[in-house]
DNA sequence: CCAGACGTTGTT
DNA sequence: GTCTGG
DNA sequence: CCAGACGTTGTT
DNA sequence: GTCTGG
């Protein structure tokens, strides 16, 4: 799955790839090496003309919640359309969640081993996300994001069991179409993506704490001798 | 009909 | 063990 | 995802 | 709000 990832990327290299406003988004953005659920985390919504920049916080919490309560981080591509939770959002409310990797954890505690996973381009990538809005009694309205999941590609399945859906940017533009909102029209979005274009590497058991937020984070572990 | 849940992951 | 916070 | 708290009363 | 279970 997806549960911590990294936006390292300068600000002018993000406004580019996502046709976002550089100023705009200088205000709030600052390259990020370990982004956890409940933060608050950049995301680009489409209105049919535009892309919107929002940072959401990431953890869905549904209109209907009575507590605001985050709720979860990830939702399944297979399933998304059949629960109740995310009906709405599917259709309705997708976005591009911008990142350039991702962490996966390998083993059992207590011998946890994360690793890092990213473009061998080194490119910037949009993660697959849906987003809800929730008012609040009194107050601003709480917007809050998902990342969808789906099978593993033969290089994280190694390592874990599900991945997130990552877009290749022609897919793009369909998911932030508002107008598309059937199932069928979104379901090829959902493989994993291709194996032979990611790479991956052992890191730091230091990430694990998500306080911790410097380069040491996709920092290469040493590799073992090997001759 | 009403009541109650609504999600994923990983681990034991 | 389970929940909350980051 | 992992880390860290998990509680109340009364006092400063 | 919407779906499932009783």
């Amino acid at each position: 799955m997806c549960g911590r990832y990294t936006l390292t990327a300068p600000a002018e290299d993000l406004a580019q790839r996502f046709l976002l406003d550089l100023s705009e988004l200088q205000t709030l953005y600052q390259p990020r090496y370990n982004i956890a659920p409940s933060q608050s985390v950049l995301a680009v919504t489409g209105d049919g003309v535009h892309l919107v920049p929002r940072w959401l916080r990431w953890g869905l919490t549904p209109a209907w919640s009575r507590d605001g309560a985050a709720g979860p981080i990830n939702a399944r591509s297979e399933t998304v359309f059949d629960r109740s939770m995310f009906r709405q959002a599917i259709r309705q409310r997708r976005c591009l969640v911008p990142a350039d990797g991702f962490y996966e954890w390998a083993g059992s505690p207590p011998h946890r081993s994360p690793r890092h996973f990213s473009l061998q381009s080194g490119q910037l990538f949009g993660l697959a996300g849906i987003w809800e809005r929730w008012q609040s009694p009194s107050g601003d309205p709480l917007i809050s994001v998902c990342l969808l999941t789906t099978t593993p590609n033969p290089l994280v399945a190694p390592i874990h069991d599900r991945m997130p859906v990552i877009l290749r940017p022609e897919q793009e533009s369909i998911w932030l179409d508002p107008a598309v909102t059937e199932h069928a029209d979104l379901a090829s979005l959902f493989a994993p993506y291709p194996a032979d274009q990611m790479r991956m590497h052992e890191v730091s058991p230091a990430v694990n704490d998500p306080r911790l937020d410097t380069p040491e984070c996709i920092r290469p572990l040493a590799a073992p001798a090997s001759d």
